[in-house]
RNA sequence: GGGUCCGUAGCUCAGCAAGGUAGAGCGUCAGCCUCUUAAGCUGAGGGUCGAGGGUUCAAAUCCCUCCGGACCCGCCA
């Protein structure tokens, strides 16, 4: 019996057929599936945030795959009040706490029309290297235009549902109370400082008191404003309780995956699209954070963010991508050292992808061949591009001399039986080796060497002084390791471990001469001064 | 208080969606140059797949219970 492979075989294709039949069950059109991705706008996005517009874009991707038309609406949520100044900002940006992103100046040089758009941008340069196609749409935009007018104006006939929905999943009265829309202050310009207290149904307007509100343990006090809002007026939002929601209904969303940070949220989302919009929700799928090494979850505003950018100084987009894509359950643990396997692994799956390596398991190869694609988003190479393991280019780049690493670095390639394209690609991959020794190979310490192996590298600085040619730098190791009695072997070790951080190394002749004699005595003399001894 | 994930070789982890002979990298060990295209290659060793139960012809994979670890939410988003 022949196995039935759903679209190109991974977990996004079998998503998106069951998003299908959901939508066929529920009799919905299946003109347009929509899926959507909300980008965080008040600190620099990491790779958390792209990974969610990824996703949502691959069971976008898989739509396609069945055959029917899909899009991704990328939703910036610039609406929302900055919280806490992300570290590595600039201080002044604290007299702007508590006023929506959009409407903050944008603090690093004024690129963009405000301190929201800024950081959208990044995460959309982000989106687009990695290939994402996306309709984008602002919050601030989206309020003022008046998008979810017809949803503000339901949920807030409804508030008192609205809020008995929330105190039921989450155990929170403060809705019961006051209403789940922030207007933003007449008074001072902020948007999480004011509480609504009553609706005025026929003028379409709340009254409001800019009476304070606790941020992240901070209470945030208020200006003590009093005042009255119109609803449709683009002058505030609905609380994220009931936001989502609203937003589903006004976009027509059917799909949307999310991290577990803001599940509780979803399902009192889910109620109120049923029960107050009357609009059946998108189907979900819950996936785990990204930490950091250390354990830590990343955040937006904690410092040492690892951005997307970041990812690109050392590793491909599509290398990133298999790391959004390839596993959706579980939480991991990343840091930059991950990329070179990343890279290694996608060179696997294109070597799979195009018959280099067999996968006798139908289903696996299917579903190794469907990740390779999803990773270049359904539109892989033609051809499959050279490889070369990012640990062999680190050491290339390790030793490539200042000033022509790139030559350098291509002409060993050749002696090493590669022979690349001279072209961009492998312009590329030299440059993320180079990118990452800079930035991560620590300098070798002189530690743990007898009195006798410091003097025969002294010897050899001094023969190599006198020596002219690539055969007489190779003899000067012997001739030093012979008056100093210790075997070549163990001084070639030394020596290697002084230039390169590696026991084993290049042929020692024309290495020295690609290097330049005086670096390689500037370097060895720096290593002898790095420490004693034993 | 509510919820999610993880536990597989000495270490870091993959494999689990859709059950079918336990995998990779690093490390270790042993070989491969009688003055280096060895930054390499070949091979070896190493695992009661956290514990127990269930389903099944068959379970690392599915279900239940427990143990250990991590994370998220409980203000805002």
């Amino acid at each position: 019996m022949p196995v039935e492979i759903i679209g190109r075989g991974t977990w996004y294709d079998k998503t998106a057929r069951e998003l299908i039949e959901r939508e066929k069950r529920l009799g919905r059109s299946l003109a347009l599936i929509r899926t959507e991705s909300g980008l965080g706008a008040s600190g620099l996005p990491h790779i958390g945030s792209l990974g969610d517009a990824v996703r949502n874009y691959a069971v976008a991707l898989g739509v396609k795959v069945q055959g029917y038309n899909s899009e991704l609406i990328a939703f910036s949520d610039d609406m929302d009040g900055l919280r806490k100044v992300p570290a590595g900002f600039p201080r002044e940006l604290e007299r702007w706490l508590g006023h929506p992103v959009s409407h903050i100046p944008d603090p690093f040089g004024g690129c963009h029309e405000s301190f929201g758009e800024h950081m959208t941008s990044l995460l959309l340069d982000a989106l687009e290297a990695c290939g994402v196609e996306y309709t984008f749409m602002s919050g601030y935009r989206a309020y003022r235009d008046g998008l979810l007018n017809d949803e503000i104006l339901t949920i807030m006939e409804n508030a008192g549902r609205a809020g008995r929905i929330i105190r039921e999943e989450l155990g929170q009265e403060k809705y019961e109370e006051a209403l789940p829309y922030f207007p933003i202050c007449e008074g001072c310009g902020r948007i999480y400082t004011t509480k609504s207290y009553k609706y005025l149904e026929d003028e379409h307007k709340v009254l409001y008191r800019c009476s304070g509100m606790e941020i992240k343990g901070a209470w945030m006090e208020g200006c003590g404003y009093e005042g009255e809002a119109d609803v449709l007026a683009g002058r505030g939002k609905l609380s994220w309780k009931v936001e989502f929601a609203s937003r589903w209904r006004a976009l027509d969303i059917r799909f949307e995956s999310y991290g577990k940070d803001i599940s509780d949220s979803v399902r009192v989302n889910d109620r109120i699209s049923r029960e107050i919009l009357n609009f059946e929700p998108p189907m979900h799928a819950q996936y785990e954070m990204f930490l950091d090494k250390g354990g830590r979850k990343i955040s937006k505003s904690a410092g040492n963010v690892f951005t997307p950018q970041v990812w690109f100084r050392y590793g491909s987009p599509q290398s990133l991508n298999l790391l959004l894509l390839k596993r959706f359950v579980g939480t991991r643990s990343i840091s930059p050292e991950d990329i070179p396997s990343y890279m290694d692994e996608l060179d696997d799956l294109e070597d799979i992808y195009f018959g280099k390596i067999e996968v006798a398991d139908e289903r696996e190869r299917a579903k190794l061949k469907g990740l390779y694609e999803y990773c270049w988003m359904l539109k892989p190479p033609k051809e499959r591009r050279i490889h070369i393991p990012y640990n062999i280019l680190v050491s290339l780049a390790t030793a490539a001399p200042r000033g022509r690493e790139f030559e350098y670095v291509r002409e060993k390639l050749k002696d090493y039986g590669y022979h690349p394209r001279d072209d961009e690609e492998l312009k590329k991959r030299i440059e993320y080796a180079l990118n990452w020794v800079e930035d991560f190979k620590a300098p070798v310490k002189c530690a743990g060497i007898s009195q006798r192996e410091r003097e025969a590298i002294e010897e050899f600085i001094a023969i190599l002084k006198a020596s002219e040619t690539e055969d007489e730098y190779q003899n000067s190791v012997f001739s030093a390791s012979r008056s100093k009695g210790i075997p070549p072997k163990r001084l070639f070790e030394l020596l290697y471990q002084a230039l390169l951080g590696s026991p084993h190394g290049p042929r020692f002749g024309p290495y020295v001469s690609a290097l330049g004699k005086e670096n390689v005595i500037k370097r060895l003399e720096e290593f002898l001064a790095s420490g004693e001894p034993v």
